[in-house]
Formats: structure tokens, sequence, C-alpha cells
DNA sequence: CGTTTCGTTGAAGAGTGTCAAGGCCAGTGG
DNA sequence: CCACTGGCCTTGACACTCTTCAACGAAACG
């Protein structure tokens, strides 16, 4: 390491003083609680952009929480399609889905330069024991990312190309929002192809709904950056209310 | 209830005599263990053909091990679209959705008469302080769901119909199986509605994907029974090398 | 036995994918 | 500093898969 001391320092103030502690802990745990959880953290990685944070295949240690920065996850299947699974930004947590064999099956890759704590999974499981309260966040934390798959298998399955790319905006929207970014004007990280993948989509479809949705004054994109204009427009055509303009 | 006694033997026998218990149970507990784990489950419950385990909205209190039947879960979007998230046959967990909010987030259907282990949920917290090989088996179950909707999204952002339902009928096979049924031959419990509204398909589609497995002698159909009469071949189609004539 | 639900099949059309060409932008090396 | 390169994005034309609509047959149910 080059700089030890400096790694200590985080070390001692990690999450009782992380600006991302609403997002990362149950509310009302005690000190001595607190103090319990700092314990889990071991280390911060860095990941640099277009680097993994692990693969699949890889053997399972640790849990992720995202400090800072923008990733995503990957599924490949036997016959090489890849599909993503999920972009991932601060506050949230990665690689449960490497519990159940003790092995990654799925990539995860920083989209840009990115930290992230380390927690060992063997800290979950002691400290499991000793923190009700800490375990029952877990077992939540769990469940929640079980209810964010139902949503979109649900986008996956029974939604328009512009629907899908509508829900997918106002979700992004909506985490900006609750870290505290502006909900309307935010810089997608991901290509049009990532984008499309995750949407079940092909990347010149993605890059048509978004054309359209700017003519329709919906959306201001330019590139990467993207500034919504009408969000209750995004939320009608999201439920398929778009542009009915002949009620029958 | 009609038979209390009835009821109170299958409460004493639980689990330690499941013929399920090699698929709930982690292995290798001790029998102490096994004991703690029967305090568990506190009751059985039935649910007829076309009635709900729970529905979304529902305080959630329990968890459900299949014992017996099948069931569909389905989630509804706000502007009344339906997609089916899983079916659920015996040995299998049901109703981690409710953990992250304490209440129910899709409905749970018996497609035909069935039986569950309820699990209160309260207890299960309780016996992973205690039980630590119970809380990681836990773990993994969770985890594991994760993985298996991991899959499913893979399956609706990036196979053709054909391919999902080679995909669907495969995994229905290998559940089979692994419960002691055959695996090339079986019922289908859901209707072609629902098959597609799993698979993001119009009935139609799938209807017309089973005749054509049909006609080239994958399968054999008779409405719900199906017989699996070249795996491989439908291996072959699931990763998209069905029918290539002319390799260019 | 009538009624309803479920399944099959055909024909036509909509929505996406595919292929191709060209523009924009950042990074690189001359 | 500028030209070059390669990745990313946009747009058009066309092909193809899947959906939609419709009719009918078969099985399940009361």
């Amino acid at each position: 390491m080059n700089a030890p001391s400096f790694s200590a320092l985080h070390l001692k103030v990690a999450c009782s003083n992380c600006n991302l502690r609403e997002l990362c802990l149950p509310i009302g745990l005690s000190l001595a609680e607190v103090d319990k959880l700092e314990e889990l953290v071991a280390t911060r990685k860095r990941i640099k952009r277009g680097d993994s944070l692990f693969r699949a295949g890889d053997r399972f240690e640790s849990l992720y929480a995202v400090r800072l920065g923008f990733l995503k996850s990957t599924v490949v299947s036997a016959d090489g399609r890849e599909q993503v699974t999920g972009f991932h930004m601060a506050g949230e947590l990665v690689g449960m889905d490497g519990i159940s064999n003790e092995q990654h099956s799925c990539d995860t890759v920083a989209l840009e330069d990115t930290e992230v704590c380390v927690i060992p999974y063997d800290r979950i499981e002691e400290v499991a024991t000793s923190v009700p309260a800490l375990r029952s966040h877990f077992h939540k934390v769990m469940s929640r990312e079980i209810v964010r798959e139902h949503g979109v298998m649900l986008l996956l399955g029974s939604m328009h190309a512009e629907e899908r790319l509508a829900a997918f905006l106002l979700n992004l929207s909506q985490r900006f929002e609750a870290r505290g970014y502006s909900r309307s004007e935010f810089v997608l990280r991901m290509t049009r192809a990532e984008i499309g993948s995750f949407l079940g989509l092909k990347l010149e479809t993605v890059s048509r709904a978004l054309s359209r949705f700017a003519t329709d004054g919906l959306i201001e994109v330019n590139q990467k950056h993207v500034r919504i204009v009408d969000p209750e427009g995004l939320r009608a055509i999201m439920t398929g209310q778009g542009s009915q303009s002949e009620p029958r």
C-alpha cells in the first residue's frame, strides 16, 4: 500500500461517518452496534474504469458496498449471450449472487473509477450472530434485491421498448435524487449497448427511443448527458399511455 | 381444525422425517440442530387450486416451504400488467419477497391443491442467532433465488421465443428429476397464458412453439401432458443452434 | 349437457432487429 | 496544434419475429 495511514484513518471513521449510512445501515442502531459494524469493513478497494470487481467463477469471499462510482453486473449464458442484470451506484451492496455457491455467478465491472468497501462474508456471518439488527437488515437488503429483480422481469416480460426506456430513466432519476444529486439532470455512465442489454433491446432501438423522447420534448439528450424535462410525460409512457391521440 | 391429532402428528415428525429434507435443509445438521429447525415449523397449511397463499400488500409474517403441489407467483404493475415471476414446486421456499418491506410484493397462487409448511419469520430470526448452519443455509437459499432471477433476466432479455420455451421445458424437466419424478414425461400445471407471461410471450406464441417442437420430433404434447423425446435437440434450440441447415 | 375455459391454427400487421452509412467526440501520435 | 484513429451514437431501409385478431375445436366444470 502506498498510504497505510490514509487507509487506517479511513477505516477508523468508516460507517459511522459515512454519508451513505442511511442507505447502507438500518436506522436506530446503537453506537455499540455501529462499532460492531465497523469491524466488518476490512478494507477499501478502488477499481478503475473498465476493470472488474469480480468475475463469474471467482471464489466468493466478500460483499462490496459501493462508496463512489458506478458499476454494471452481467451474466453470460453457455452460448455466449451477455445480459446486463443491473447497474450499481453509491450506497448499494453487490456480490450477493456469490453466497449460494461460494462462487460468483456474474461479472461486476466498473463503468467509471469506483471505490467500494470490502466486507468479508465470514465476518458478516459472525456479526449476524451477535447483532440481530444488522442481520435483520442484511436479510432485508437481499430481499429487496429479489423484489427489484421481479420489477425487471415485469419490465422485460411485458413492456414495449419506449415503456422500458422511460421506466429506466425514471428509475435512474429517482436513485440519483435519493443520493442528493439532481433528479432531472445526470450523466449516463453506460453505453447505449449496455442500456439495451439491460432492457432487452438493441442499441439502435435505445438510440431511436431516446431521440423520440427528445423530439417529443420529454427529455434533452446530448450523448451521455440527459435532462428530464417532463417526468410526468415519461411516467405516462411507462404506463402505456404514451401519445394516445385517439381514445376509442 | 377437523383433525387436530393428525396435525399434531405431522408436527412431531416434521423435517427430520420429511422426504424433502435434502432440498430444504443444509446437509450435515446435527440432530440437535434439526430439533431446533422443527421448532420453526408452526403449522401446515393447505391451499386449494386457485386460492392464494398470499397477495401483494399482505402483511409479511411467514415463509412457506412447499411440501406438495404447485404454485405461481405474479407481480402486477401500476397499470395492471401482470407478470409471472416464477413457478414453485415441492421443496422450494416462497415468500422471501416480503422480508424487505414486511409486506408481500407479489401474489402467490396454487395451480393445484397444495400443502406448505408455514415458517413464521420471527422464529427464523430467533433460530438464526442460535444455529449458524441454518442461518447460513437460509442466506444461500436467498442468494440462489437472486441467481435464478438473473437467469430469467438472461432468458427474457436475450433469447427468442423457441429458445425461451426450450429452456423452460428443460428447467422443468430438471426440477422434476431432482424430486424423483420422470425427467422426460410430466404434466404442465399451468396454462399456456401463464407460461407465456413467465416467458414474456403471448399464449399463441407458446402454443405455436410447442406445436413446432412436436412436429420436429423434439417433444410430444397432448394438452398439459408433455413428453420430452429429444432433450439434446431442445438444448441445441436453447443455445441458438436450432435448425441451422446452411452453415455459412 | 350446456357453458366456460383452454388450446390450436391462420392471416395480417406492428414493433424490433439487422445491416449499412455516416457523424461526433476523445485520445494519440506526428 | 492538427490529423488520425477508434469507439460510440444516430439515422434510414428493409427483414423478420412475434403479436393481434379471429375462428374453431377440445377439455373441464357445474
